[in-house]
DNA sequence: CTCGAAATGAGGGGCGTACCTCAGAAAATC
DNA sequence: GATTTTCTGAGGTACGCCCCTCATTTCGAG
């Protein structure tokens, strides 16, 4: 015997398929005593409704948005690759996702296009965005005229996002340290951090968690000050060897993000010996290599793929007020060597 | 406009209805100029079929089977677990999967019940076995009789599985191998490997990728014979305390999995100081609170609620002859610091 | 050209659910 | 008890697809 259908529903509780059905779709016109039997029956059978055919019957469609800053870092470009891989499937589930892009500190272009997405007919959105009280407002529109959010990457905790898919990057900044400080052999290391941007969240976070770490656990460290290249590769790399030059006792490097291009040919050219310990964020193209040839050590990082479809399975489960596995959509603050690097693709 | 439907298929190849379904699924009685206009207009159409339609329409339910090993180890509870909860989640999607447990090394007893699967109407079955003559010609049984096999934590290279859902175990050996080798200080370490039992291939792997990591890169290393406690906490806390005695200046610990218990507790009791370094597999609750108190520095391990997920939809894929996403099939070798551990549950 | 076989069209019933209408029954109101 | 209001039942149509039957057309062989 097959699962309960709604008919089996109607025939346990005494009922027509009607008042099921009424009661299913909390549709007006049921008197309690009713409504009550027919949840028992639920209850009794261990009735689920078929998703499937429901969604069939409804021709229910999930329009959903990523809004997304127009940065083109690495970084970025392997987001967007990985939603848009993760749309063209889900477009086989009646799910239709569509990226926008705002430029990128822009509050008032984000908050404009953010109040502009319910008449659009979106029926959720995954938001990467600073952390400002325009956007934060503009969260608690799209809350109030029905739309699921999530924040995306870059969490917005005063905000009345549904959810945050993303990883702690105070966390992977402790990580980050950890696995710095216990990988370079002396105690009073001189370290290097090295920024894209210091104006993103993310980045700031990320610092913050390295610096407790070392502060904590590996007190005789030198942290330079951080060289910030604006998520700029030329200007990185110029920024860097200036910098090696007038500290050659370097021991480690640590990049938080954004511009690694620049920072891992200047450390190819400078440092060929690997003498260095380097530990950068982000797995794309020029870290994959330079973990491969040793040029740095460590790469913290974060499965875009996996964010891309934590979001949409996510918005969905908010949408159709669905309870969602925890397990599945945290997302890992992934540590990789050379030793455990995963096939590219 | 939304998703061309067969309706819109008919129309455009110029054919009836039943024509395109007979194309489509394949039954006879089509020439084959007439199937090629079929399939031309689908092309032309992008047309893409529902899947949940088709499935409704069809009341196809796929019966899966978890083929396990009768072994009671902290990861083998915690997979367990992981597929029920993933089972629990699938049967909301037409899906059935049930464990079945077979004695750990009793090839008979694994061909025995493999072949039984396809006269009780399993359709795909995830197979965690050991690599034997036996349990190979039973996979390739089932892969005539048409069921799906995956191979399932345990790969089963030289067999007709369709897939294998784990870990590369020798560059899980690798990864901690060098992870131990660059956070052990000195560069004469003496490392102790403990093994829950040498007779399985995952632990022989493993222990084969460490040792040349370390041959390669930590050529000084003086890495001692392998305990074996034969996946049993008290034997090989009995077996730990007396090397330990024989050889007061051990350096470091790497243990290969199973028993974690006994090697935790004693070190404990015997390293309050976290002189030692140690690296060991599977996060579990006992890793898991070794890592948050420092008794542990790292642990590598496999996300068995993303296998036990993995494995459902590679099944259902299989069976339904569409493609998968390797990306999102890819089973990460994670490794966990105390900083970057996820949230319990 | 004829005939039989093969190919195709037309149509119906069904999967489990949603959503609608209308008539009739039950309850609440006075 | 009559009347209004609220509930409930019966039934239909639809979603996109599967699978079956039966009549009709087309094709190829002889």
């Amino acid at each position: 015997m097959s699962r309960p259908t709604v008919n089996d529903i109607a025939r346990e509780a005494g009922v027509s398929l009607a008042t099921v059905d009424r009661v299913m779709n909390a549709r007006p016109g049921v008197r309690e005593k009713t409504a009550r039997r027919v949840n028992e029956a639920i209850e009794r059978l261990g009735y689920v409704r078929d998703v499937a055919a429901a969604n069939l019957a409804r021709r229910r469609a999930y329009r959903l948005a990523f809004v997304l800053p127009d940065s083109r870092t690495a970084f970025m470009t392997a987001l967007r690759t990985a939603i848009e891989h993760a749309a063209a499937v889900a477009a086989h589930d009646r799910t239709r996702a569509e990226i926008l892009t705002v430029p990128a500190f822009d509050s008032t272009a984000y908050a404009r296009l953010l109040d502009g997405l319910p008449q659009e007919g979106f029926d959720g959105v995954a938001l990467m965005a600073p952390e400002t009280p325009q956007v934060r407002d503009a969260i608690r529109r799209l809350g109030e005229a029905g739309l699921a959010v999530v924040a995306f990457v870059s969490d917005q905790p005063q905000a009345a996002r549904d959810r945050f898919v993303g990883i702690d990057n105070i966390a992977a900044g402790r990580t980050a340290g950890m696995l710095l400080g216990r990988f370079v052999r002396r105690a009073d290391a001189i370290v290097l951090v090295v920024a894209g941007s210091m104006m993103s969240r993310d980045h700031m976070e990320r610092r913050l968690g390295f610096d407790r770490v070392v502060l904590e656990r590996f007190p005789g460290f030198r942290v330079l000050p951080s060289l910030e290249g604006r998520d700029d590769s030329e200007s990185l790399a110029r920024l860097l060897s200036a910098a090696l030059d007038a500290q050659p006792r370097i021991d480690a490097v640590y990049s938080l993000g954004a511009g690694q291009r620049g920072l891992i040919e200047t450390l190819r050219r400078r440092d060929p010996q690997r003498r260095l310990t380097v530990v950068a964020h982000e797995l794309t193209p020029a870290t994959r290599g330079a973990l491969e040839d040793g040029t740095i050590d460590a790469v913290i990082t974060q499965d875009v793929g996996h964010m891309a479809r934590s979001a949409l399975r996510v918005l969905r489960a908010k949408i159709d007020a669905m309870p969602i596995d925890p397990g599945q959509e945290q997302i890992r603050i992934e540590i990789l060597l050379r030793e455990n690097l995963p096939p590219p693709g």
